[in-house]
DNA sequence: ATCCAGGCTCCTG
DNA sequence: CAGGAGCATGGA
């Protein structure tokens, strides 16, 4: 069953710096990109859904598969698609205030002019990806991803394409470590993704419910479990629930980048990357992403 | 080989 | 409470 749905977003869209940030993330790993199009399989309401995403004229059109899809389905998936993209969000004042505070920053934005953050979809699947990413390459860390997802997740097969679908936290909770330990997962990576996985399961840790609290807050929540640090809670807040104003300043990939454009070179310490995006405030986190973009297209030219 | 990677915890002084 | 060692596992 196939189902489409037609979405206005709030100012001026360019869904390709989206599809371009997504073919060159190394967290993108369960997405299928195209030259115009993105797909990928989701959990709602508790069944498996294909969404499609592609740019219309000024509006994005979704296109859903998936059995019974009923009217809810489709109204959570659709809502699904807003939040990821951040199609409710008017990119408008941050491309025209922003280059007037940092001309630095100014002169990519030129570059991507009208791209807003994509979000991972999931915000477990941002967690789970935070920590796997700690502290090893990003190709490595693509690996571990798709072996956590091999390893718990379920397939959705349409039209003969098959598409991975992040597991429920309760599924990660269940591995064994000695499973995760066997797929290169370290003895405190194993731990970390088991603690924080059971504590989402039990409830112990409701995600969704840091995308209301002030963000100092809810960084204090996030930092209690072991395994997160700052750098993790703030990238989950960005990156799963789209925070628009939370910048993981000690991100290494960032301090390079910042580095390479504020600092004549070197790397950025993480209080100078607070310092330099205090004026991209209160979009930070469009600030820090857009460099994250950056860096992946030049790929730290 | 050697160095380092989109950090975190724990232990010093 | 700032600083650093130790960590665990692969890539380049």
């Amino acid at each position: 069953m196939q189902v489409e749905r037609w979405i206005v977003p709030s100012g001026p869209l360019r869904l390709a710096h989206a599809l371009l940030y997504l073919r060159t993330s190394p967290s993108a790993v369960l997405e299928k990109v195209t030259e115009d199009a993105c797909r990928r399989a989701l959990r709602i309401n508790e069944r498996a859904v294909l969404l499609q995403v592609r740019q219309e004229g000024q509006g994005v059109r979704v296109t859903l598969w998936g059995d019974a899809l009923d009217d809810a389905t489709v109204a959570a998936a659709e809502a699904e698609v807003r939040r990821i993209f951040l199609l409710d969000e008017d990119p408008g004042d941050f491309y025209r205030e922003v280059p007037l505070r940092d001309r630095v920053l100014g002169r990519v934005m030129e570059d991507y002019l009208w791209a807003r953050p994509v979000l991972i979809a999931d915000p477990l699947e941002a967690l789970m990806w935070a920590i796997i990413g700690q502290q090893v390459n990003v190709a490595f860390a693509r690996k571990l991803k798709a072996r956590l997802v091999e390893l718990c997740g379920s397939v959705l097969e349409v039209d003969g394409e098959r598409y991975w679908v992040f597991p429920p936290a309760w599924r990660i909770a269940d591995l064994p470590e000695d499973l995760l330990r066997g797929n290169q997962f370290s003895r405190q990576k194993s731990r970390y993704i088991l603690g924080l996985a059971r504590a989402v399961a039990s409830g112990e840790l409701d995600l969704r419910a840091l995308g209301v609290l002030p963000v100092e807050d809810a960084i204090a929540e996030l930092v209690r479990f072991l395994g997160v640090g700052r750098w993790t809670a703030e990238y989950v807040l960005m990156r799963g629930l789209g925070r628009p104003d939370v910048i993981p300043a000690a991100d290494l990939g960032l301090r390079a980048v910042m580095g390479r454009h504020y600092l004549g070179g070197r790397v950025a310490t993480e209080a100078e990357v607070r310092e330099i995006s205090a004026a991209w405030s209160p979009w930070r986190a469009w600030g820090a992403w857009l460099w994250w973009l950056h860096l992946q297209v030049t790929r730290g030219v």
